[in-house]
DNA sequence: CCGAAATAATTAGGAATCCTATTTATTGGA
DNA sequence: TCCAATAAATAGGATTCCTAATTATTTCGG
């Protein structure tokens, strides 16, 4: 009865539209677009890539992509090098224009930031671990590509300890957090095997 | 130093760039794109509308939404009305085909709805309530227009039980309800006055 | 009551996404 | 060695999406 997930996906899919039209504002006045912004981010966190991974890790076909990084190598952007290991393959990296541009963007919306900022602590760390989980679900689902969450970290250890406010421990950093540190997308990530992230979900979805 | 608020706004762009992808492959087999399909959804839950409104709803501008009209015009899906009450306005509507067409597509992609069933309840919950705060804050910011939240409701009083299942309260229905029965477009939403908005919100975080 | 300013929509012009299907080159397994 | 799979580019086309300009209408101040 509740119809709580129907909801919330129209949360999403109403911040969806907001979010593409808040991008292409502070994206236009630097003369990209949205898909262009957001390969651009993609190369800033993960480092360069093929342009295989990279249409799947946005969402669009290979063409799409194609038909992107040809705009941004014409803006002197990006590079293509050739792949050592597959003469197939193109890898595709910022130069150095592009990371400076890359780096002058905004990470999100600036409304939509300070909207979060506003929550109470309590309340954006609830939401950021229903969004790990549902993130990581959706991995699990095949219907995204792998993501660097916590949740399927191999450093990751969930109420380790008894602090309810930083319950759970990194092992990268040697260091207790809470929900409010969860991460959706961590550069120390080291992916963990199928049974522990498991273990790890049924152990969040238990105490929640 | 959680930074707390980028990595949901992290969890937000993912989720907008799944959300995109997943709805190019529903949509397309019945012969839309995402934009269209985002009219024919507006159309069918808030009734007709005027371009104008339209544009601001979905987040293009004017001249977007024009074509885009004209594209569903085309199809048979929409109808244009002059508005009696103002000669420069156009009223759009759905027609039958185009009421028939929305009803069969998904709301949301169905990956995202089976994670989002498999959420434990309260933390579906409390996802949902920090969305609807979340929105709230952005359309106070006027970031995004007026959506029909619980939490901006003439019908809602919060806490108004002692139930901790089912605290608040829906003045329409006269029914006690919990956090996971939050509405983020409820078609019964009486919009309330701004100062009864704040409260609403400043209790909403103070127990949160 | 009239003119100016604001508003609703369309049109013009153009760039770019985004799709599917096809082509080319390369890889890797049988 | 041969063949299926893969990576990317290309072809072709529909459509979104933008800004700017245009037309019609409404609203409001004087």
């Amino acid at each position: 009865m509740p119809d709580t997930s129907r909801q919330i996906a129209a949360a999403i899919g109403r911040l969806t539209l907001y979010w593409r039209a808040a991008s292409w504002q502070t994206v236009a006045e630097r003369g990209l677009n949205p898909a262009q912004a957001e390969i651009l981010g993609h190369l800033a966190r993960r480092g360069p890539a093929r342009q295989v991974s990279l249409a799947a890790a946005l969402g669009v076909s290979a063409a799409s992509l194609s038909d992107s990084v040809a705009s941004l190598l014409a803006k002197g952007l990006v590079a293509r090098h050739p792949d050592p290991k597959d003469g197939r393959a193109v890898r595709v990296a910022l130069t150095e224009t592009g990371a400076a541009l890359q780096a002058a963007l905004p990470e999100a919306p600036a409304p939509l930031l300070s909207a979060l900022d506003d929550l109470p602590e309590t309340e954006a760390g609830a939401a950021l671990r229903a969004l790990s989980m549902l993130i990581r679900a959706l991995q699990e689902a095949r219907a995204i590509p792998v993501q660097r969450l916590c949740v399927t970290c191999t450093y990751f250890q969930p109420y380790r300890h008894d602090d309810a406010a930083a319950p759970h421990h990194c092992g990268f950093v040697d260091a207790a957090f809470g929900d409010a540190a969860l991460r959706i997308d961590c550069a120390d990530h080291e992916d963990t095997t199928e049974e522990r992230r498991a273990a790890i979900a049924a152990r969040l979805a238990a105490v929640g």
